[in-house]
DNA sequence: CAACTGGGTTGCGCTCATCGCAACAGATTT
DNA sequence: AAATCTGTTGCGATGAGCGCAACCCAGTTG
């Protein structure tokens, strides 16, 4: 337990790890907090570095302590140091458009942006449907989300490919797996500003997504759309001219010079 | 210069110090971030220092460098983790602000948040009253809901009337179901930061509710106090201040920069 | 061109803050 | 009362971060 790494600050470190722990519930529903112990154990850490460290996040208000269950949870602090970030902006200018998207066909809205080789979502704007997958600060593999295809549209071919073959012998066989299929979605998204992928990791039946361009031309983000059932093909291209259409004008609403 | 405090993790406060300076533009509108001689002088710290932590926060991502101008912003990471932690954040800290309006004026006070066109209540604290009505995880429609005034706040007047005329024919008919009414209503959340409304689908005398913003300062969950007797109206003007600033200090606590 | 300036990074010893153990203190359970 | 689970703290060894100074790189200036 704690290896010597080379590297660099290894308290940040620490303190991030600790930090997405609190975050992490992810897929358990409402948890209230967690105490030290458990902490400890899941990052294989000392229990009193643990708790120093807490002590000292909290101190800084980074993190935040129930005075009755003595858990943790995530403090005031980091989310205000989240609101004055960049995508704070982007966020705040694509929520009517989401919310549009969201009421016109009833299924959930996102705003995705690329972070690597991952699909980081920033909104959600959810449906009215009953229950509503929270996607919002989850990374996936740009390969397995549809909206990976708009946020690679603007990349070269090689480079496209360079990425598939490298992630895709390992992974799980996305909904289009083969490399010709992709290029050709990637070409659709340049020429029509929409792109349709069959099957997504989410439990739907597919997804819609479209580019979205900041001031300088470059492919910023990407919204997209979540069909929980399969649409016909007429139906489809509609939906696809939809979110074309919002993603053009959100484009604007950044600074895109319309074209 | 970085005086010898007897306290714990220095490295910690660096790192946030750096961390505020880049969120804290506060009043400047988007600089493309900062420097690190810039930075290291603001916060009269070593720059050797301060170019070493800047280096580590880029690696754990929460920090980005524009690539050509060298300046550095807030990462992405800050908004993932605060993203991921959002709602079940809401509810935690909610808690203690229901308690004080449900005991303040002994009435069932809730916390909704908005679901496509439905409003889905997440908390019900209840009053001492004998039978309360229980409202956790009940959707309703948006427009039956006295919720549903806040949280359709912010939404362009185009679209709520859209909602308004989609629903409205179909459903019962809303204490308020003048279209205009409810522009009105809308005014009154967004100037005065609640809103009240006479009639509900309760078998309760009316309801003031609240919006409540979260870090990205998008409106996220709504606080509503429901009244068994109707009051007089400089009573119900008292009780409307009293959620409204509930919901401030809600906000605030949930990161939303006050201001 | 050489000298200068300003932004940023890196090498390197010294020192002090952090580590991990183990003991301790409460709360709950048996 | 013993057992167990939680979280905190004392303490000595040690390694990580500190600050200085040297350095690299790009623009400016003479």
């Amino acid at each position: 337990m704690s290896e010597k790494l080379p590297v660099s600050s290894a308290g940040l470190r620490r303190d991030l790890e600790i930090l997405d722990v609190l975050a992490g519930h992810g897929d358990e529903r409402d948890t209230d907090g967690f105490g030290v112990s458990w902490i400890a154990q899941r990052l294989d850490r000392e229990k009193s570095q643990v708790s120093r460290a807490l002590r000292a996040l909290e101190a800084e208000g980074m993190v935040e302590r129930d005075p009755v269950t003595r858990r943790y949870r995530l403090g005031w602090r980091l989310f205000a140091l989240a609101a004055r970030s960049q995508q704070a902006r982007l966020v705040q200018v694509s929520a009517p458009f989401l919310r549009r998207l969201a009421t016109a066909f009833d299924e959930d809205a996102h705003l995705c942006v690329l972070r690597g080789d991952q699909v980081l979502t920033l909104v959600s704007m959810p449906s009215s449907r009953a229950y509503h997958r929270i996607w919002e600060g989850v990374s996936v593999p740009v390969i397995m989300a549809a909206a990976g295809r708009s946020l690679l549209a603007d990349w070269e071919p090689d480079r496209v490919r360079e990425l598939l073959r490298a992630k895709l012998p390992a992974g799980l066989d996305s909904a289009v797996s083969d490399e010709e299929q992709w290029m050709a979605d990637l070409a659709h998204a340049r020429t029509f500003g929409y792109v349709a992928s069959d099957v997504e990791l989410d439990d739907s039946a597919g997804a819609v997504s479209a580019p979205v361009r900041d001031h300088r031309g470059l492919i910023a983000a990407a919204v997209s759309v979540s069909l929980t059932r399969v649409p016909a093909r007429p139906r489809l291209e509609e939906i696809g001219h939809a979110i074309a259409d919002s993603a053009r004008a959100l484009s604007a609403a950044l600074g895109y010079p319309a074209c």
